[in-house]
DNA sequence: CTCCAGGTTCCGG
DNA sequence: CCGGAACATGGA
């Protein structure tokens, strides 16, 4: 099969899903989910395969993705390196509230938060024995004082983060209307919220709202793109990079960056 | 101890 | 539009 679950679990896109087994155990909204890949094969919980396909992206037509990237040698070597990566489809409020919490914190941080806020103010859900912990909706964390996320070791991305809870509670934001707004709106609407900026937004637009063109760039993006494509340039701007990258990486430029982004973390020869 | 991490916001050229 | 600085926390 054209997916690689562990590699889709472990690039960076999503953050609580946990090793169990021979698989992996998390939460597909409320619903508890174990999936584990033997050889090609995917095994899926009976009853839920529309469910966990759908989350999993398994219709995203990953040859003609791939195919569409521009050719050049960066991305030649994140498509090797990431073959079977698909970008998943994210509940909405769980997405965008994740990357909230994520601004300069390493990978490593982000899962702890996230795992932190499920664990307090989620919904708990039985599962073989054990539980797990839904993401917290925006009405659980609205009535939550800013002083009781700084304790989820959030820092000053608490107030954000319970701004925008606020906000999107009380119908201010509707992530909702958002989901049919085109590409442009949808990242200005994002924007209202504190703590969401062009690359958060993009984040939540890529991961949640099924905006594969969306191309949010970081710390390691930003890297790729200055050695890679602008190396020897001076003066290469932010509002460039923005500029070449969503033209240059075509109409799945998010699937681009994302393989870039894991490709540059975890497979290139330097840094 | 220093440096940096999937940034955003505000402020002065 | 652009560069700098402040903002919290923890791991390397």
């Amino acid at each position: 099969m054209d997916f690689d679950l562990t590699l889709t679990l472990e690039c960076g896109q999503v953050f609580h899903w946990q090793r169990e087994g021979a698989g992996w155990l998390g939460m597909i909204g409320s619903e508890p989910i174990y999936v584990e890949q033997q050889g090609g094969e995917l095994l899926l919980p009976p009853g839920e395969e529309a469910l966990v396909s759908r989350y999993f992206a398994l219709d995203h037509p990953l040859a003609e993705i791939c195919a569409s990237f521009p050719d050049d040698p960066a991305m030649q070597a994140a498509r090797q390196f990431c073959r079977g990566m698909r970008i998943v489809r994210q509940p909405p409020w769980e997405c965008l509230a994740t990357f909230i919490t994520s601004s300069m914190k390493q990978v490593a941080h982000i899962a702890r938060i996230s795992h932190t806020l499920r664990r307090r103010y989620g919904q708990r859900v039985p599962w073989n024995g054990r539980e797990l912990f839904s993401y917290p909706a925006p009405e659980s964390l609205a009535r939550l004082r800013e002083e009781d996320l700084r304790a989820c070791a959030l820092g000053y991305r608490a107030k954000n983060l319970l701004r925008a809870a606020r906000m999107v509670a009380a119908g201010e934001v509707n992530l909702a209307a958002v989901a049919r707004m085109d590409d442009e709106g949808a990242r200005a609407e994002l924007c209202r919220l504190p703590g969401v900026g062009e690359k958060v937004a993009n984040c939540t637009l890529l991961f949640g709202f099924e905006r594969v063109r969306a191309f949010p760039i970081d710390v390691w993006i930003e890297r790729v793109l200055r050695e890679l494509y602008f190396s020897g340039k001076r003066r290469v701007t932010a509002g460039r990079l923005r500029d070449f990258s969503a033209s240059y990486f075509g109409p799945y430029g998010g699937y681009a960056q994302q393989y870039l982004f894991h490709y540059a973390r975890k497979g290139w020869p330097r840094v």
